[in-house]
DNA sequence: TCTTGACATAGAGTTTACTCTACATTGTAT
DNA sequence: ATACAATGTAGAGTAAACTCTATGTCAAGA
């Protein structure tokens, strides 16, 4: 299937400018109908959900677009550009353990009001 | 121990900008000596340190303004207060979920490309 | 006394990632 | 034939969170 900006829009919760953006900066390119609109395939898509995964664990644009750059290049950068995921597989896993040790922390302090409140409430 | 900008500056690793912008937007009020200079106290590190955390834990500095706000008023916010941190707590859970399925969906990618290289390399 | 170096304020500038505006085209329904 | 909604480009504007600059003050050592 091929789909406007408008559908892909849609189907990626991503705004018609941002797609229009993220094209700008090199990290999505949807082929053109006879008539110069965008004309975005299931390919994108499914490459448009992995960018919004890399995103969402913090790799900046910069460096998706490099990989998107690799990726355009095809079979010969693949060992590169699974060395950029397992680095980043890397530092996810670090960010995951970090917020596990926020949270832990936050539980303290959650547990410290609780006692507060209570106390607070006796002392009338 | 009081601290002066510099020295405060080296233990929480934030740049002496980033302290007077925190102090600018209410989220921490270090004393003044008699010159005017700001003077920071161990209540103020801790207080930063769970500002740092509450920030890495992705609260937007509006919100830990709030916060800050309801704390400066002292114990009849408190139940305000742990209701804020519960919520957050919450959300930081969700965080950490929504990160460990990435890195499955990651780990399978990478796994993909393990077997690509590996197809590639021998097709010569 | 003179010179630093750390600190003070106010406000300008930067970075990232969008998000919006202005204006021109084009495909489709009336 | 005409209106109108979707799309196109180029470039300006926005929001968040810093980060830096200009200019001034002040305590302490040479």
């Amino acid at each position: 299937m091929e789909y406007s900006i408008g559908e892909f829009s849609r189907l990626t919760d991503l705004g018609i400018h941002t797609l229009r953006y993220y094209e700008h900066e090199g990290l999505i390119t949807p082929g053109r109908n006879s008539s110069n609109r965008r004309s975005y395939s299931d390919k994108d898509l499914a490459w448009i959900e992995f960018i919004k995964r890399l995103k969402d664990t913090g790799m900046p644009i910069k460096e998706i677009q490099h990989y998107a750059k690799l990726r355009a290049e095809g079979d010969p950068t693949l060992r590169e550009r699974m060395e950029m995921l397992t680095a980043h597989r890397e530092t996810l896993n670090e960010q995951i353990i970090q917020l596990q040790e926020h949270m832990a922390k936050l539980d303290d302090k959650i547990d410290f009001y609780r006692q507060e409140i209570d106390r607070t409430s006796k002392n009338n």
